[in-house]
DNA sequence: AGATCGTTTTGAATCGACTCAAGCTGCGGT
DNA sequence: ACCGCAGCTTGAGTCGATTCAAAACGATCT
């Protein structure tokens, strides 16, 4: 329980508790035999330095702290070390914390975050346009929005979620699917709604090809069995015959419903999915998936805080913008007789 | 950039510093006109505490750290839900890190966690004999290891993982297999140790059968496929008629590599994984695992730390141990003739 | 008016580490 | 013997919030 100070390493050593800070900060100008002396004192004593009392003075902690909406997504997983990478090689620590796309607990999140003045943000908001997130940057934390872009406040990396619905869409037209459903999450998701916007763009472009929605309130692979569930139910005359789903934890849940209701999955119904994430290769049916370049996502966004944190004053917020591609596997591979 | 102190809400409330913090701590002792102006001030200001040096003088802070071996496991990605759903009801946040097994990784994790003071820290140590894990204890840091048993230095929730190995082997025995792969990870890690270790047991009890050993440095999908294809390139009289693999990642990719080089399961090669992650049951073949409860585990953890943070004097370490159950499915469901 | 008591408010001391101007030492040069 | 200087070390002041003994206030009673 004891907990050692500087003072007490300081006495220990017989120098002042300055000294003790210089061995620790810039050893280089301490006398080797004092510099000796101070460091068994510390050894002797097992000192850890308080980063508390040490960023009080400095002002902010070599913490990043990154935001995600669903720790159990792989996707955020793969951002998640892709940021731990690059930080890594700046000394410095990435923390994660789990919104859930709950409001309520993305707000605590980020209230903790500033109160521990951490370095900066990188988040995947639940709602994008929350004030929240202006009244950080002014306060002077930060943010650095993931996957969804930002209005120049602050800096973005995305991926382009309307291109990545559209090619998606696209490439079912193109095997022969009129009626598409669209299988979303909360409307309140930015990427949702992009994709789905881009999606409704190519149907529209192709013309004679119907969109249905078949949204559900959450982006779990258990959202995705019931949406599942909810369209094999429908009289085959109307039911669709392929989904567009707005994540790979949908699609897979939409996959098992498939295989539940005894639908065959590409025959009856094809899927694509969205963000590729390893599992995708690895389902019952190997599914279609837009991909992502996940890892370079959240390396970038700890390159542009590193950068913003570095030059605050001759920063100019950026948006980087990357191209998803589509990968096609067998859940989406028959061609279908017009 | 302005960061409001507390100093400069007194100075437009009117009122000294003490009341300020006052308002902030124990508003019922201020009198309401009072306090009505500080808030006004608080908000005119947009102040923001700063938990940095509020927790100098209290100590520690209202977080808890919690270490995994790879956030792209989605074990622990429960595991942490876990955690995080009791945390939520005590008004505390869990942060995430990630060792990657790398035992640097988490030593420098270990390191700033304790210089930030955190209240706590849930660990899956890459070794857990390290004496770092006592040290951190003996200053003060309570330490709570998960998924792995202590030796009454701390405190620790755990699922048995001999018998795990054990029921997975004695499954495979049963189903007629004499000739069993162990796919494990590197040696270090205790789980993969106790669960060869079991698996070894019910091997020697059955008498007649070989286990075999094919395992990887690493814990990962891909680490599972290349072992899938070592295996798969024996000759057919040598090679194993099934794989008992250390987790559910190594296991989706022995499975997909067993896919690849033409061989079908469980026919040729049956396959038991472990942990029964979600993705499991969706697999191209769907896994046999072994169940542990993850949330449980994590949720269990945060409740072992709250209870030694509240009665530090009268805190008896306690090793709380789960009972791992298998779940059958097509990936072992064929028996074998003899 | 003065004493008394309860309610509010005050402000100095404190937590641990950092910074920096000032002080100390010892040595070489004159 | 004295000066200058480089190399080290010192210690007071600081960061922002909390705590707590003491002071200020105001209402009530004699």
């Amino acid at each position: 329980m004891a907990t050692r100070s500087i003072k007490e390493v300081a006495r220990l050593a017989r120098v002042s508790v300055g000294t003790v800070s210089n061995v620790l900060n810039r050893p280089e100008i301490v006398a080797p035999a004092t510099r000796a002396r101070v460091f068994d004192a510390i050894r002797e004593l097992g000192f850890v330095r308080n980063e508390v009392a040490r960023h009080l003075r400095v002002g902010r902690s070599r913490t990043v702290g990154l935001v995600v909406l669903d720790v159990a997504n792989p996707f955020f997983a793969d951002v998640a070390q892709g940021a731990e990478a690059l930080a890594d090689e700046h000394d410095t620590m990435v923390v994660l914390c789990n919104s859930g796309t709950d409001p309520n607990r993305e707000r605590r999140h980020l209230d903790q975050l500033e109160q521990q003045r951490v370095m900066g943000i990188l988040i995947t908001p639940v709602d994008a346009g929350s004030p929240r997130l202006a009244d950080l940057a002014a306060r002077g934390t930060p943010v650095v929005l993931v996957d969804s872009a930002a209005t120049g406040l602050q800096c973005s990396v995305a991926v382009d979620d309307r291109l990545g619905g559209q090619i998606a869409a696209a490439h079912l037209i193109e095997r022969g699917h009129r009626r598409i459903a669209f299988v979303g999450g909360p409307p309140s998701i930015k990427q949702v709604a992009d994709r789905r916007a881009g999606a409704a763009g190519a149907v529209e472009a192709a013309g004679g090809v119907e969109l249905l929605d078949a949204s559900m309130p959450m982006l779990s692979a258990a959202a995705g069995r019931a949406a599942g569930e909810r369209v094999a139910a429908l009289p085959p005359a109307e039911r669709p015959t392929a989904a567009l789903c707005a994540n790979d934890l949908l699609a897979l849940g939409f996959l098992q419903a498939m295989a539940a209701c005894g639908l065959s999955v590409p025959g009856d119904m094809a899927i694509v999915g969205y963000d590729d994430i390893d599992f995708a290769a690895a389902a019952a049916v190997p599914l279609s998936s837009v991909r992502q370049p996940r890892e370079l996502l959240g390396r970038t966004a700890v390159e542009l805080l590193l950068e913003e944190v570095a030059h605050p004053e001759r920063h100019r917020h950026r948006q980087v913008i990357f191209q998803p591609d589509l990968v096609v596997r067998e859940s989406s591979a028959l061609r279908r007789r017009d």
